[in-house]
DNA sequence: GGGAACATTGCATCCGTATGCAAGCGACGA
DNA sequence: TCGTCGCTTGCATACGGATGCAATGTTCCC
């Protein structure tokens, strides 16, 4: 029993360097590190010999490493804030797909509201991400973002920071704020209503503005305009319930799905309202929910593939030119027309 | 206009190093690096003087050239599947949360099914995570979460992998199934069913199990025991319409919420039955949705503090402590009553 | 056959921080 | 007053790979 510790599950074991494989084979650590890099010049051969004596002695490159001296991380830092919006789950799950396509891992950066958001940037810097994705509807300073992003490839998903230049990837949220309203005339409501979420976000803002214009165009009347105050089902329930409570309306847009779906349930069941006969309800992002029979919720849907396709390509491009200047891309959405406004458009059968 | 580029916000700054820091205060490199390591031999006067000169010229450590040093990389890899289940995003909010409490950053893995696994468990080992947090209920190979994990902290949360002796925090799925059985036979019912999401993972057979057996026990009769295939309100809706469509049953615990969701959806309005009154329906994990009055779901609450406590707590731990055995930390939850159980609940007030 | 252009390979050094070791310094006790 | 001990500080080097440059070997053309 002299090895005794060959025989134990060896969880110390050092990991193999470059250096220890290429003495292994006989070669030099610029072949190894060569032969793990695309492009180089090594030739077919001895790359072939090399990946093939790593596969055998599960060497694999030190990233950590490698980062140092490319000052490359291959990492991009998402800095996210509200996850309860089931919208974020599905874009962010999307988006680190999109990201580990081209060969970035996502970090993630949940920010707290209220705690020290700055502080919370700091590791931005640190990890050396090569790129920020900011999701987080929270109000960031354009300073720290500034800060934060210095320097380095950085897109605004679904939101824009007030004088900050910054490439912002977001759903057209004019284009669907009008397309409500002009879906709420067609359908003759003309005594609307609009019901934010956070009201400070860009977001809201957007949605909030066009839908108001598009009403006063079309010549309808804004019945109600209310702040929930967060994006949450609660929230869309209490609005609901105050605007039953007020002056009657026909038809609502609630500035996104969850909002619209306590809504929903609110003028039914405690308002004793009829959905859409008497009131038309409308949401934004079309998630899962908008699908249920029970809600089957008319909604402007987000093209989260087009999103993510489009902040991945921005990503990788601003990595390859790093002096490419801002820009605005709004990617454009669709209405789903469903029960929530239309009585007769019957709930799909779920397949 | 001579130094024209000192007034061009300047994106290519190279980060100050602490050499340099360092030179320009006329102490070494070495006096930086302490001056920010807790704990080492340095003299508070010139920490002090280092801290201040750090914060005025905005220094801070790059982590990656500190990762390489100490070989600790302050990353916790946590390995994701579905998001779309609302408990998972929450879940992994807090657990980030907690996690950046004790210093680790979150580097998110995204399993996508039927893709390569290990191939993207290999970035686990090549960013040199110091832990590994595994949430994903995709099946994963033990021999390949053995190899990314080798060495490292690693808890497993809300589900095993047999024959893999790894540290797991999980919601006592066996008291939750008893209870949700016991609840059933305390309401009188007798003629009750089972739905599974995901028939092989670890949660769903422990749930089954004990569900099952405690159904014996009391001797209540199992009518139906379906598997849904996924955890999505789809699979849910099918599910119940199918169990509607067969013998006469009075109560049906569903493996989570969502599914229950689906399937209260599809008793109602597709089945034609009044739930609690013809069919009784329990869920499980407590989500948001479960206290929405339209649904007002009875179910096991899981304890997502104590989860996160726990996994956050073991991962320090093992991290002090490599050689720490595993262990199994099964987090009491609670039974969470409401009115697809019992008609007289009434849906609470939403504040 | 000679030389130039090219393809491979290795050498040496750098990336930015952490840390063992020894030197410097002041304080304290005998 | 001198030796010793303890606290600070700096020096030198390690961490594991990437890469410019020089050295070597090849190929091709005149």
């Amino acid at each position: 029993m002299n090895n005794a510790d060959d025989n134990i599950a060896s969880p110390r074991t050092k990991p193999l360097t470059a250096r220890e494989l290429a003495r292994l084979m006989g070669v030099s650590q610029s072949a190894v590190s060569r032969a793990f890099t695309p492009g180089s010049s090594i030739s077919p051969e001895l790359r072939q010999r090399i990946l093939k004596a790593a596969g055998e002695l599960d060497y694999q490159p030190n990233a950590i490493a490698s980062m140092l001296s490319t000052r490359r991380s291959n990492i991009a830092g998402i800095v996210v804030s509200e996850m309860q919006n089931p919208f974020y789950p599905t874009l962010i799950e999307k988006l680190s797909r999109g990201l580990q396509r081209v060969r970035l891992q996502s970090l993630m950066f949940n920010i707290t509201r209220g705690s020290n958001i700055e502080e919370q940037l700091v590791a931005l810097r640190q990890y050396n991400v090569d790129a920020v994705i900011i999701i987080s509807a929270t109000v960031l300073s354009g300073a720290s973002v500034q800060w934060a992003t210095d320097g380095r490839a950085a897109v605004l998903v679904n939101r824009t920071i007030p004088d900050l230049p910054l490439t912002s990837v977001s759903c057209d949220n004019v284009e669907g704020a009008r397309a409500i309203a002009d879906h709420f005339h067609a359908l003759g409501r003309h005594r609307v209503s609009y019901v934010a979420g956070l009201p400070h976000t860009s977001t809201n803002l957007e949605r909030q503005n066009a839908f108001v214009t598009r009403v006063a165009e079309l010549g309808m009347r804004l019945i109600h305009s209310v702040a929930a105050g967060e994006y949450s089902y609660e929230a869309g329930h209490r609005a609901a319930l105050e605007i039953a409570r007020g002056e009657k309306t026909d038809a609502i847009f609630f500035a996104n799905d969850i909002l619209a779906a306590g809504g929903m349930d609110a003028l039914r069941e405690s308002a004793g309202l009829r959905v859409p006969e008497d009131v038309a309800v409308a949401g934004f992002d079309d998630v899962a929910l908008a699908r249920w029979p029970h809600y089957s919720l008319t909604t402007f849907r987000q093209p989260i593939d087009a999103i993510v396709e489009k902040t991945v390509s921005s990503v990788t491009q601003q990595l390859e030119t790093p002096s490419l200047p801002p820009s605005r891309n709004p990617i454009s959405g669709e209405l789903i027309i469903r029960h929530s406004t239309v009585a007769e458009w019957l709930p799909e059968i779920i397949e």
